[in-house]
DNA sequence: TTGCGTCTGTCGTCTGGACGACAAAGGAAG
DNA sequence: CTTCCTTTGTCGTCCAGACGACAGACGCAA
C-alpha cells in the first residue's frame, strides 16, 4: 500500500486546529520535501527563509554545544509547524533533523505571512502555539535550574505521556520512542544518569522499558517518584 | 513635573513596531493599572484573561520552585507585551511583579484577539515577538545544560548589554540595574557564585560594579572570559 | 548466520558549585 | 543622625552527577 501523504490519526497540534478548507489551502503553499531518517532538514548556518509543516515522520530541533554535546529542544510530529521562531532573523537559531523518514512542506516566509493576512484566525492559532511552546520552555528552564536528574526525567516522561508524542503510524502500545541518550539530550544530563533513573523507575513499577522505548504504566507511581528524595 | 503616561525614549520591543495610528488605537483598549515597586501584577494562581502592555516601569516574570527558590524568566520594560503566552490556558503559567513603580494596560483576551483580526500586521509583530522569545529561552536552556556558571553570567551580561534593558527613565550611564541575586535567579545558580564571578570579571577589566548595578566596559574582555577555562 | 554498530547497565573517581555562616558596607526610613 | 534591612564579599564543607571505561545484549545489514 502506498504511503499516504500524511500520517493517519492525529493531525498534530497545528493542522488539527484549522478548518478543513483553510488547511487545504495552506497545503497548496510551498513545496514538499522528503527526508530519510537522519537527514538534516536545516542547520543553524542556514538562512531562515521559510516555515515548515511536517506532513509525516518525526523531526527534532537541537543545538550543539562547543564540545559537540547535543541538546534537544523539541521533537515535532506530523501536523506540527516548525521553523516559525526564526522569522525575525536572517539565520536559523538551531538545527533540525529527521528522526524517521519524513515529509515536510516548506512555505516561504512571505507566502506564509500573506496567508496569515488573509486568514487572521490562523494567526491566532500560531500565536497560541508559540505561547504554549514558550511556557513549555519556561518549565524546562525551571527544571534545569532547580530540579535533580530524577525529577527532570520524571517530568519529561509526564509531559510526553500527556502529549500526542508517539511513534508515527500510530503504534498501539502507547510507548515513547526515545533512547536513553535522547532523554539525556532533552534534559541536559549524561546518558548513564538516565539509565540509572529509568532502572529505578522500572523497579518501582512506574514504567516499562524496551530498547529505544519507554512506556508509562503507572502515572501515580511516576508522580510519587517526584516526592521521595533521591 | 508630572509623570508622563509612558517612559520617554525607547517604546520597547512591541509598541515601537506599530504604526502611530495603530498604536493609538491599541492604547484605547482595556484599562490602566498602576503598581508600586514590589506589587504583584499577576500570580500563577490567577486566571489568564488578559494581556498586558507595560507603559512605564519594569516587570519581572518568575517561577517559584518548591523550596521557594525564585527563577526569573524575563524582565519587561515599557513598550513590551506580556502575559500573551498564557492565552491558550485558563490559568497563568508564572508570576509577574513590578520591580519599579509601573503602569500597565490590561487588555481582555477577546478584545485583543478582535484587534488582531482587524490589524493582521500586528499579528505578525506578535508572532515575531514570541519567536524571538522562544529563541532566547532556547539559548537559556542550552546555557543551563552545557555552560558553567562563569559562562552563564557572561552570556547574560552580553545579552542584556546588547538589548534595550535599562533602568526606566533613561539613566545615561548605560548600566544594567541588577543585583547579584537577580543575576543568580536569571541563570539558575546561587548568589555567592555570581558575586565571585563578577569579582573576577571586575578584576579583568571587563565590567564595573556598583550596588544593584553592573556595567559592561570592555565587551572584548567580557567575550574573552568565555574562552578561558574556569 | 555473522559481524558490527548501537544501546543499555554498571562502576569508581573527580569536581563544580550549592550552601550555610559570617562580616562589612551601603542606603532607606524614621 | 541612627537604626535596620539589604546587598556584597569571603570561606569551608559536602555532594550530585559528569565522565571514562568496560561488558553484555540487541538488531540491522551483508
Amino acid at each position: 500500500m502506498a504511503k499516504t501523504r500524511m500520517d493517519s490519526g492525529s493531525m498534530g497540534p497545528f493542522l488539527s486546529r484549522l478548518k478543513n478548507s483553510t488547511r487545504d489551502q495552506l497545503l497548496t503553499l510551498g513545496s514538499e520535501h522528503s527526508f530519510l531518517k537522519g537527514d538534516s532538514v536545516f542547520s543553524s548556518d542556514d538562512p531562515a527563509e521559510s516555515v515548515f509543516v511536517l506532513l509525516r515522520g518525526r523531526v527534532k530541533i537541537y543545538d550543539l554545544a562547543e564540545e559537540g554535546k547535543e541538546l534537544i529542544l523539541w521533537f515535532f510530529q506530523s501536523g506540527d509547524l516548525f521553523g516559525i521562531a526564526d522569522m525575525t532573523d536572517t539565520q536559523r537559531g538551531a538545527n533540525a533533523r529527521a528522526c524517521d523518514a519524513s515529509l515536510a512542506l516548506s512555505i516561504p516566509r512571505e507566502r506564509f505571512r500573506d496567508f496569515l493576512e488573509h486568514h487572521p484566525e490562523v494567526s491566532w492559532v500560531v500565536i497560541e502555539l508559540l505561547g504554549r511552546r514558550l511556557r513549555t520552555l519556561g518549565d524546562v528552564v525551571q527544571n534545569l535550574a532547580t530540579t535533580c536528574v530524577t525529577g527532570r526525567v520524571v517530568k519529561l516522561l509526564q509531559r510526553l505521556d500527556a502529549s500526542s508524542f508517539r511513534r508515527p503510524g500510530g503504534a498501539s502500545d502507547n510507548s515513547l520512542p526515545l533512547t536513553h541518550q535522547d532523554i539525556a539530550d532533552m534534559i541536559g544530563c549524561c546518558r548513564q544518569s538516565v539509565t540509572e533513573t529509568l532502572g529505578m523507575l522500572k523497579r518501582t513499577g512506574a514504567i516499562e522499558c524496551e530498547r529505544q522505548c519507554v512506556r508509562v504504566i503507572d502515572a501515580d507511581r511516576l508522580r510519587a517518584a517526584l516526592q521521595s528524595p533521591p
